[in-house]
DNA sequence: CTAACTGCAAACGGTTTGCACCTGT
DNA sequence: ACAGGTGCAAACCGTTTGCAGTTAG
């Protein structure tokens, strides 16, 4: 029978403290005596168990706890994340149902330049 | 000077008669006598001259024309996308650039059964 | 003639797996 | 004692790159 190992606790912990979704390799910046290896079979056992869910953008998977939601503005430029606030996939989903589909989740990602990226941009192109 | 060239331009057909985004292994089915590499190539050659775009979702980096949009349904059961009627991704729009955010692009996503697949789901657990 | 295109094989990088060892019950 | 957890190294797989040969303007 599987257990929630301390491992696996902390990994649980390290999303749940971080206000956006982390790879493998963040995780494993925050406790780097645990082994990638661990940390992918913890991240595993996690989604497997409900615990937390996981997206793939741009080559990495992203794992967040699943009772976040998964809507966000990502800056192209400085990487970071930021949780849009209102959420409009209902009315998607409302639209699916009366077709006969079951939506079941969804993923929001607009991207574009944060605030403080967009003036850095244009204080370079202004010299 | 770069061309586009034939390859190029089978590639593009490919993904402007396709109703839903393709990943670069769904095209080279449809043109084997095209080598993998020059497929991958062809797509980097249309997304860098804005022939087409891509997302990544699930391991795969999936491409369709620029002008189409990126707002679907994925059924997770037969793998099927459905491209939304509707985008509501300006309402998402307005609302960052109110807080200075400058937002590029957008991918929505929402998974679910499609019906077909859902009815099927039903008909075993009832047997 | 020459710059761009192509295919092969090898490299790359995030993720997974096989295996031997360790740990908790 | 034994099922399950862990770390290392190797495998995996989609994608990229180096290189030598080919093609098109």
């Amino acid at each position: 029978m599987e257990r929630l190992t301390k491992n696996r606790e902390r990994v649980k912990e390290i999303l749940c403290n971080s206000d956006h979704p982390l790879t493998a390799y963040d995780i494993s910046k925050e406790c780097p005596e645990m082994s990638l290896t661990t940390i992918y079979r913890a991240l595993d056992y996690l989604v497997r168990n409900g615990h937390v869910k996981s997206f793939t953008f741009n080559e990495y998977t992203y794992f967040l706890p699943s009772e976040r939601h998964e809507d966000f503005f990502l800056c192209t430029s400085c990487g970071r994340f930021f949780q849009l606030e209102h959420c409009f996939a209902s009315s998607y989903e409302q639209n699916l149902r009366e077709k006969g589909m079951v939506p079941k989740d969804h993923l929001i990602l607009i991207t574009g330049f944060c605030s403080e990226c967009n003036e850095k941009l244009h204080l370079q192109t202004q010299m």
